[in-house]
RNA sequence: GGCGAGGUAGCUCAGUUGGUUAGAGCACAGGAUUCAUAACCCUGAGGUCGGGAGUUCAAAUCUCCUCCUCGCUACCA
């Protein structure tokens, strides 16, 4: 299909915090990649972000902080859209979530949905904390982790080791706002029915994007599609968030993941009156960058919800990456353990294209990767500084000691075969790139275009009119030779610039300086050709095009890294400026709240009884789970599961006493009847003690 | 446990209807050169393609089993 337009959309940053150089080389240094290559073949190009404002995180740094929410994101919007412009991430419009326009559009799409009878409502039990009234969504709720006892888990997941929770299962529940405990009370929301979608989705998805997806996106995809899609609320309890606009819906805002999206459609109509042509005419290309964090919002419910309001384009592509580790391990920003783009810019001042052409060439296209300090300094100083920014200097310098400052003349009677051959790889790595870069293989495109000044080097270094021009008293058409050889060295020097610009702005701005061209120049319909530096044409100095990255820069980065990590463990929750902390392990360590007071008679109805190990085994297809087999006393055996395999093996169990809950109803796991529950201390690092009698107890005796 | 994505030279990656001695860049070694940011150019060494079995005249490529990494997901009363 011949597309008219291409819509690009870089994944909205949440406006929680600066943004690291993984965001950059997920997914905006790409999407920007593709945006300018789209503009120089001057097609219809809109490139739209903005930052995602909304969500309970905010809302929670906001009290922290003891500011409002609108404070938080007005403080990160304006760090997150400085970053990008000083990395030349040329979005045509960097909006935010908490705009007005935002605010009609994503009810507008609600609201048609809501009419059109889309949604299911529902009724639920939610946690409400009754200190400030409001109902809690699970982000909400912190508790005490049941996984390695991390007293500050979130109710969605435990953030230090990682478990998917639901708030049902924290210990000690409490309310992030006022820590005060919770109770249940019930509220209305209303419910998205991706199940319904499930056939269109698989058609439109499994069958129809095989080969044109990457293969994560499409796994991931498939996976979720195979596996049954349910209804999700799409509105939660919050103050903090677009009001859902139905009459008695007070206190209750779309979901983030309902609105985010959107924000692409609002940016849009911030931008451009004909913000429908981009969205709802057949002929546009949707293309999202995203994270892969991100891919199932942005190729299921998105999509879903677009196609349940109608009218709207659906993505032709989500070339999703993978994740940036740093230095081997995985960037958390708890730790402070990342490289923050706003860092980076001071630290290396003009020095964002080095950054830009290590992330792209290192860019996790198919995998993790790993970005390390060592690596961005090999691949600047080996490649990119000896390969593109040597071969473009010598050039320059050649042609002002040898041609005058002058484009020198081509002379069509002495031009060979090497100018043949040199001319037709010109010609063909307009063509490589291309095609890279319309298969969004970012990393290939770059290497095609350092290959191509690694043919000039070569070129050049066969030539040598260096040594030609020593025999201009012997051989009067020395001179002509290496006017030949130059012209073409120039005119490679040009395509060059072309053709790295998409990747390399600022060089490539730099490069038409010193050819002393116009921007025009760079259109991409230039590339290939030969004529576009003018024979007789005087030619500007030349200039360094990057500087070598020193070990000393290298050890100083790799230095701060530690530092932070450090600082990042020692003071996590005091100092509320920005990326030392984030919002789970920000919160103070406090001792775990005591349970409310109970009488004796409560504790009376509890039958805690000594059990002796007897037996014990894995239960299959359960990571954590062990099945025992206890003494009771009085021939009694029972039969207990237990979470406890991650941490015990099962025969150094064997003979040991524990204390059993005897008359907790009982509750099936796996297929498992157990009844009773043993009980465990749980250490601070998360290790689980047995509590057994000090000395051996007859089993089955009382606890009291 | 289920699902998805990866596992190819020291590092980063190519390698789709299975077919000659498995490729590239960087790093490394040797050589050549001096126009150039000690850059460039040439040559070389380096891999039992995670492991095992099978299909085939032929397997990195297909099938089955297995191990490791990452992500999603289930089990924790």
């Amino acid at each position: 299909m011949e597309y008219k337009r291409i819509l690009i959309t870089a994944a909205l940053p949440y406006a929680n915090g600066p943004v690291h150089i993984g965001h950059l080389a997920g997914c905006f240094l790409p999407a920007d990649i593709y945006a300018r290559y789209q503009r120089a073949q001057k097609r219809d190009v809109k490139f739209v972000c903005g930052s995602d404002e909304h969500g309970v995180p905010i809302t929670i740094r906001a009290m922290k902080e003891h500011i409002t929410p609108q404070d938080v994101v007005d403080k990160y919007h304006a760090i997150i859209k400085d970053s990008f412009e000083q990395m030349g991430i040329s979005f045509d419009i960097y909006s935010r979530t908490s705009s007005p326009t935002h605010r009609e559009t994503s009810q507008a799409f609600f609201k048609k949905l809501y009419d059109d009878g889309v949604f299911e409502e529902r009724e639920s039990d939610q946690y409400y904390d009754e200190e400030t009234n409001t109902f809690l969504a699970d982000r909400y709720i912190i508790g005490t982790c049941p996984v390695c006892s991390n007293d500050n888990a979130y109710g969605d997941q435990c953030e230090k080791c990682g478990s998917t929770l639901s708030s049902e299962q924290l210990i000690n529940p409490r309310s992030a706002l006022s820590s005060a405990p919770l109770v249940k009370r019930k509220t209305t929301h209303w419910y998205f029915p991706l199940d319904k979608y499930e056939s269109w989705l698989k058609e439109w998805i499994v069958d129809g994007k095989k080969d044109s997806w990457k293969p994560n996106v499409y796994g991931q995809c498939k996976s979720w599609i195979d596996s049954g899609l349910h209804p999700r609320a799409m509105t939660r309890d919050s103050s903090w968030g677009v009001p859902v606009p139905l009459p008695g819906a007070d206190g209750k805002v779309l979901y983030v993941w309902f609105d985010a999206p959107i924000g692409y459609i609002s940016a849009t109509k911030e931008l451009t009156n004909q913000w429908s042509d981009y969205w709802c005419q057949d002929d546009t290309k949707l293309v999202h960058f995203i994270g892969k964090d991100n891919i199932v919002f942005h190729c299921i419910i998105f999509p879903a919800m677009l196609k349940a309001h109608g009218g709207f384009v659906l993505p032709d592509n989500v070339p999703a990456n993978e994740f940036l580790n740093i230095e081997g391990q995985k960037v958390s920003t708890s730790r402070n353990w990342a490289v923050w783009v706003d860092e980076y810019v001071k630290d290396f001042p003009d020095q964002q294209d080095v950054l830009r052409y290590v992330l792209c060439s290192n860019a996790p296209e198919t995998k993790d990767n790993d970005f390390t300090w060592k690596d961005f300094q090999d691949r600047t100083n080996n490649e990119l500084v000896s390969v593109f920014g040597n071969f473009v200097n010598r050039a320059f310098v050649l042609m002002h000691k040898l041609c005058k400052g002058r484009m020198p003349a081509l002379h069509a009677d002495f031009i060979d075969d090497a100018d043949r051959t040199l001319i037709e790889e010109i010609k063909n790595a307009k063509v490589k790139v291309e095609t890279c870069l319309e298969g969004y293989k970012f990393r290939d495109g770059l290497f095609e275009v350092i290959d191509l000044a690694r043919k000039g080097n070569k070129y050049m270094q066969d030539k040598q009119p260096w040594i030609t021009i020593k025999s201009l008293e012997t051989n009067p058409d020395s001179q002509k030779l290496v006017d030949n050889c130059l012209h073409l060295c120039l005119q490679l020097t040009a395509n060059l610039a072309i053709l790295a610009n998409p990747f390399l702005p600022f060089t490539a701005k730099k490069m038409c300086g010193m050819m002393a061209v116009v921007d025009r120049m760079l259109q991409w319909e230039n590339a290939g050709r030969m004529d576009l530096l003018k024979t007789n044409y005087p030619l500007k100095a030349p200039e360094l095009l990057f500087k070598k990255i020193e070990d000393t820069d290298v050890a100083a980065q790799i230095e701060k890294l530690q530092n932070n990590l450090k600082q990042a463990t020692v003071n996590n929750n005091m100092d509320s400026n920005k990326k030392e902390i984030t919002e789970t392990e920000a919160q103070p360590q406090t001792v775990p709240i005591q349970k409310p007071e109970i009488s004796i008679d409560d504790f009376m109805k509890i039958d805690l009884r000594v059990g002796t190990i007897l037996k014990a085994e894995k239960v299959e297809k359960a990571d954590k789970l062990l099945k025992l087999e206890l003494d009771m006393g009085n021939n009694e055996l029972r039969t207990v599961v237990s979470g406890i395999a991650l941490h015990f093996k099962p025969e150094d169990i064997i003979g040991k006493q524990v204390t059993v809950v005897a008359n907790l109803a009982p509750r099936k796991m796996k297929g498992i009847e157990s009844k009773g529950m043993i009980l465990m201390a749980q250490n601070n690092d998360g290790k689980l003690i047995f509590v057994s009698p000090l000395e051996t107890a007859d089993s089955g005796s009382e606890v009291r």
